[in-house]
DNA sequence: TATTTTCAGACAAACGTTTGCATAATTTAT
DNA sequence: ATAAATTATGCAAACGTTTGTCTGAAAATA
């Protein structure tokens, strides 16, 4: 009455033979009988046999387990890439551990700790906004615990990652207003420390320089993406001296913040001004006025590819007897792409 | 250079003492002198031992890892649930091991089987929409594994469960179309089949009776969430003979396409016709014509009360060093609560 | 028939930790 | 000083599995 859940030594005292013979004939053998092979497993069938993973676990020093340490669940975007994630995971016989940081430094540590405690096999990270430091990373090499980064990528060389680039995206976006017109183009970015913000800010500059548009500074302001904050940038832009017929914001909440405000310009939307932005909202078609086109990242597919990554280095890590010390990193480079939504 | 880790069978050998002096020492077990007792610490410390988990788990047969087993993970509702899950997990030192069904119940199967697996202490499950057969849970029982199903309740007796109950809200929200004058309130429900689409049902009837308004069933329509099957059963409600001057959706996607198609039929949104829903949105105050008020099922919440709930469960278990069948089933029931959007 | 090869299975160690029990060393009481 | 009580430590089993090595028997070869 002590243990319910039957194990491989009473199969073997069952059927009087040692439990490596039992062990094996489970695993299909070849040095075990095919007479003894079938008893042992109807056996195991008859009692609901079932391994017990965390005595193999401990025994191979493996846990199947993939930990994931992202800012915050209820985000779209990250909700969307852990979904990727699991996805891939599951696939691959990989078990997902979850933790969220809430962007507190603090937290990522503890759960950094958690992971490791827990022994899971590899770690997928997309770090808090305010994570400067990043000894609790390199402390993971130690336990030969492979990283890979995704979308919030730390300053530092040799680690893998999977990211968006935005400038290309961020091109798109300014061509397609450039077609439809617009010679004065604005942008709403996010906060300055931000390397989201930066990534934008680059790929608005390439691609008003490559369409002969002059790039001017006064056409870009930063917000901390409060709705205070964006209506007073917005405000600023479209009563400026050169006045925007577009305007290119850090977000969707940031755009249909702006949008509200020059609405309250009496300013007509898509008509007076016009508005893209990058996409983090599933249901900006639902809004009034959504964004003409948006810069798509993909989430879904981060996730899922640097779930791939990750599993793929841990393969290898696995074909590695000997400690030669792989120095490949792997940098991949989704790339983001505009969406004109179908103009209402 | 086999083994990089430092265990304690090292630290014993290195301060020549037994390896259960070892493991005492640093559980600041009484039975070992202060003398040892520091000098294991500081070789603890120096060395940066780190006890395998694996290693306990197996040890203990208990994985501090509870599974959680839920639909799609970008659904607004589930990721904030699921974010609510991994706090309150976190709060009491548990980890979450995570799965996604994709409403198959297949998926839900295999998830289990691997949840089971990996020995996790508890389950936490939101069933998938196909699921009618139940003995795949029922077969946890066997391995002693609680679960605490949420929002997504199995129709099987003798199980946990934490649920909103949306009966209040709705009340709430017909009471409030009340006061604000409307006689003739339609309702556009979901599918059929779906337990939610009764729950509102049911307090649509008895709202609309209390209030002494009689209860018409040819205001209440199904839909099956489509934008067409919305736009049709819409269009059936304004041009019936009772025309309603209020609508009660059954989520927010439902009142946005019908909000569209009212608007295609030239009705005033909240003037010739108001429209109250149930939560699922995160920023449908920003849409054009949001819900004049919602019905909050406070998924967060039911993520972190399910956890609680589950965890107390596990406490207890701990406890009973004998079998008693502790026969009392936990059923927990959180109120849904009508929101008022201020409006615009 | 004697010798080698093949086959089927057994033995035992190992993974790292916890913990009940035994024992040695020290202190206290008589 | 001797017995009793206390304190500190060690021993060994246990958790369930995998796997390298060894052995006995049967089969194949010479």
């Amino acid at each position: 009455m002590k243990n319910l859940l039957p194990t491989i030594k009473e199969i073997a005292k069952e059927l009087n033979i040692s439990i490596s013979t039992v062990s094996r004939a489970l695993h299909d053998h070849p040095s075990i009988g095919l007479r003894t092979k079938t008893r042992v497993q109807e056996l195991a069938k008859k009692l609901q046999y079932e391994p017990n993973q965390t005595a193999i676990f401990f025994q191979q020093g493996k846990t199947f387990t993939i930990g994931v340490i992202l800012p915050e669940l209820s985000e779209a975007f990250f909700s969307s890439a852990i979904s990727g994630i699991e996805d891939a995971a599951h696939k691959s016989n990989y078990t997902v551990l979850m933790g969220q940081s809430h962007d507190s430094v603090e937290k990522e540590k503890q759960l950094i700790d958690t992971m490791k405690k827990h022994r899971v096999d590899g770690l997928l990270i997309s770090i808090s906004k305010n994570t400067v430091n990043y000894e609790h990373f390199e402390a993971l090499q130690r336990y030969k615990i492979p990283i890979v980064f995704f979308d919030r990528i730390p300053k530092i060389p040799n680690i893998h990652y999977v990211a968006c680039n935005m400038i290309n995206g961020t091109v798109q976006a300014i061509n397609f207003l450039f077609t439809k017109g617009h010679r004065i183009i604005g942008m709403i970015n996010g906060p300055e420390k931000l390397p989201a913000t930066k990534d934008r800010l680059d790929g608005y500059i390439q691609a008003m320089t490559k369409s002969r548009l002059k790039y001017d500074p006064a056409l870009v302001l930063n917000c901390d993406l409060t709705k205070e904050s964006v209506s007073a940038a917005t405000e600023k832009l479209l009563t400026g001296k050169r006045r925007p017929t577009a305007i290119v914001t850090f977000n969707d909440y940031v755009a249909l913040d702006a949008v509200q405000q020059a609405q309250k310009m009496k300013l007509k939307i898509n008509k007076d001004i016009c508005f893209v932005s990058y996409a983090n909202l599933p249901l900006s078609n639902y809004t009034a006025f959504p964004p003409m086109a948006s810069v798509e990242q993909f989430p879904y597919q981060q996730g899922q590819k640097a779930t791939e990554t990750l599993i793929e280095l841990l393969q290898q890590k696995a074909g590695d007897e000997n400690d030669i010390i792989n120095a490949t990193y792997y940098k991949i480079i989704l790339e983001s792409q505009l969406v004109v939504h179908n103009g209402k």
